[in-house]
DNA sequence: GGGACCATGTAAATAGTTACATGATTAA
DNA sequence: TTAATCATGTAACTATTTACATGGTCCC
């Protein structure tokens, strides 16, 4: 509801590019699916907080949509309400608490396949700085950006030395494991 | 499932008890309300992979389980698998990538609440990790669970550090307002 | 007796994913 | 012409939260 209304604050989008906006710039900290997407453009819809935009392209099947003065009002509202939704979800790091009951082998693939892909998120974090900075900022609000991207990077880096540490560490429960045979 | 086939291959537990060591233990990356816990139970003895203990206490009321064979094989196989879930929502940052539509005051707020309950998650970890280095370790699986504290430590200093920052960066926001007025 | 906490549970609502169906457009 | 991608959407399922009901126990 939210991230469709920011969305759409800065300029009309079709549902299709919003999920794509999303899934490029949000993944690190949000996501939605189009099975929440479609029905929630809908929703909002019916109560006028979007319009389709009809000025931008002849439609054909595509649905642009453009934000009205009450969504943004609506938006402006929720920007001021305390933050609700924090949710971290790891079941690596179940896997992690109850790894004595496999051998250490098998949680150094999770914690490498783990260590793989935040190494990958850090550097499309670090090569959308350098983009951000590259480029004009006409809305003003890069330095916002910058913000949430600083965010991405500063944990993600803690995800990285804590995968480098913990096999370390896993490497140590092998060698004794065979040590011992 | 697959928490409280953990839970269960340390010690005998009731439901109620299960809760209690998620909410403390497994808080920084992992929740369940007894909405899931209870209808999960009940499905797990169907499937046999618990049962009741009557040994241990006359229950009045009181249910606690204890895991089977099979549920220890099932929970077993589940540590080979790779993990699944992986899941971050912070609406804290989607507001702060649309701040620029409030003023940084109210950024600010929401910032420094963030902070204000991570320097205590992060307090909560430093003393777990002294409680359990100070400990036994009849189970041999301190090694394991101090990894994943280290990692809640880890991210937790990430996001201190990001909250101080961004504070910097909101007050400079501030200024340069007040300053055009 | 009353308040805090132990203890189990359910119903309803909300959130979110997955898999599918459909068809247009674009580029090799 | 065929594969990829654009584009919208729904149905079914699974996950998760919230709010409530109920009653026991412990201690002041």
């Amino acid at each position: 509801m939210y991230v469709i209304l920011g969305l759409l604050s800065e300029q009309p989008l079709t549902g299709y590019e919003m999920k794509k906006i999303i899934d490029l710039r949000f993944r690190f900290f949000w996501s939605e699916s189009y099975g929440q997407l479609y029905p929630e453009l809908k929703k909002m819809l019916d109560m006028q907080f979007i319009v389709l935009d009809s000025n931008t392209e002849a439609s054909r099947g595509k649905q642009r949509y453009k934000i009205t003065p009450a969504g943004h009002e609506e938006l402006c509202h929720w920007l001021y309400l305390p933050p609700e939704t924090e949710t971290l979800r790891l079941e690596v790091l179940l896997k992690m608490y109850f790894a004595k009951l496999a051998s250490p082998d098998v949680m150094r693939t999770h914690v490498a396949s783990f260590l793989a892909a935040h190494q990958l998120d850090l550097l499309v974090l670090k090569q959308f700085k350098i983009e951000l900075e590259r480029i004009e900022d006409p809305h003003h609000n890069h330095g916002d950006i910058l913000r949430v991207i600083d965010f991405g990077i500063k944990t993600n880096d803690a995800y990285v030395t804590w995968c480098a540490e913990t096999l370390c560490y896993l490497q140590g429960e092998h060698d004794h494991e065979t040590q011992n045979q």
